[in-house]
DNA sequence: ACTTAAGTGTAGCCAAGGCTACATTCCAGA
DNA sequence: TCTGGAATGTAGCCTTGGCTACACTTAAGT
């Protein structure tokens, strides 16, 4: 019942064992996924602080479609990782280690834009996919991408 | 103390209003987010079936990188959904329904990890970043994908 | 100064997706 | 045929990240 098996893997160069490589790249994608809403968070903080003067749980909920109870709960999280303060009723403020993430997130998220129009893909779904996206793009990758439009 | 707003954001074209568009495309990321596991799991499963003519919830947990308990209570969900059976220690296997969305999902993952490819990405980085990007790819982008690579 | 609406905070619920520990079943080799 | 190890299943715990309901502050407007 059981046939002799082709190959290894289908999402794999033939011959080569795809076990342990795959399970570490399922892994790598995990870290990602619960990163995601931390950076997600400082960016649009940061944003907030910037353009508006200040950033309060209310608007952040707003601006990311959540309840504001979920917003704080996860601003929390930030305060607990050390990347944002906030006193009861004033605004949200981020740290110093908050703003340097921030910056490196709204850098990524911007050349992951970049490199979508690039390619031919329309503003509003570049903007939209690299929401997603912008979480799993690896140092290489980001060179990969810079290099390209730089080269072109 | 409040600073006049210069711009609604800095992740948006000036002067267009951000807040129910990103709110919007957070919501899709976070769709996005929740269905990753499914479409892993059956292209993972389908992958199994064609190449060793089983799937069964250790080797799935195995390439994964998680315990079998998690595996199992994943699968579990599948079944829920519609996309997988199961008899007690026999193997897993996929409706049609499940065999229609791997291979969908497949073919999505190999066109993503085609793209970093043809812009410069290296090859185990295409493959890492691809597994978490795929989950984020609309329609629109992956058909820009698709034509961009035809006109190279 | 009062009143009221918006903002903020807290409590408690739920599902998803991890884990460990333990119980059961299967099957292959002795 | 027996039996021990691998596979499978179950129970129960944790964290994250949603939600609603309700309570308390703040700040405006009258
Ligand atoms: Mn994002
Ligand atoms: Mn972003
Ligand atoms: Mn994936
Ligand atoms: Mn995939």
């Amino acid at each position: 019942m059981k046939e002799p098996p082709l190959s290894d893997s289908l999402t794999q160069p033939a011959g080569m064992p795809a076990e342990p490589t795959q399970a570490q790249r399922f892994g790598r994608a995990r870290s990602a996924r619960s990163a995601t809403q931390v950076e997600d968070y400082v960016e649009l903080i940061d944003d907030l602080l910037t353009t508006q003067g200040e950033a309060r749980s209310t608007d952040v909920a707003r601006r990311l479609g959540v309840t504001h109870p979920s917003a704080i709960k996860t601003i929390a999280r930030l305060k607990r990782e050390g990347l944002a303060t906030a006193k009861p009723y004033r605004g949200i403020f981020l740290t110093p280690a908050g703003q340097e993430l921030a910056h490196r997130v709204r850098a990524r998220h911007r050349l992951i834009v970049e490199l979508l129009l690039s390619v031919g893909v329309p503003r509003e779904a570049a903007e939209a996919d690299a929401e997603g996206m912008e979480h799993y793009a690896s140092e290489a990758t980001l060179e990969a991408f810079a290099a390209f439009l730089d080269g072109k």
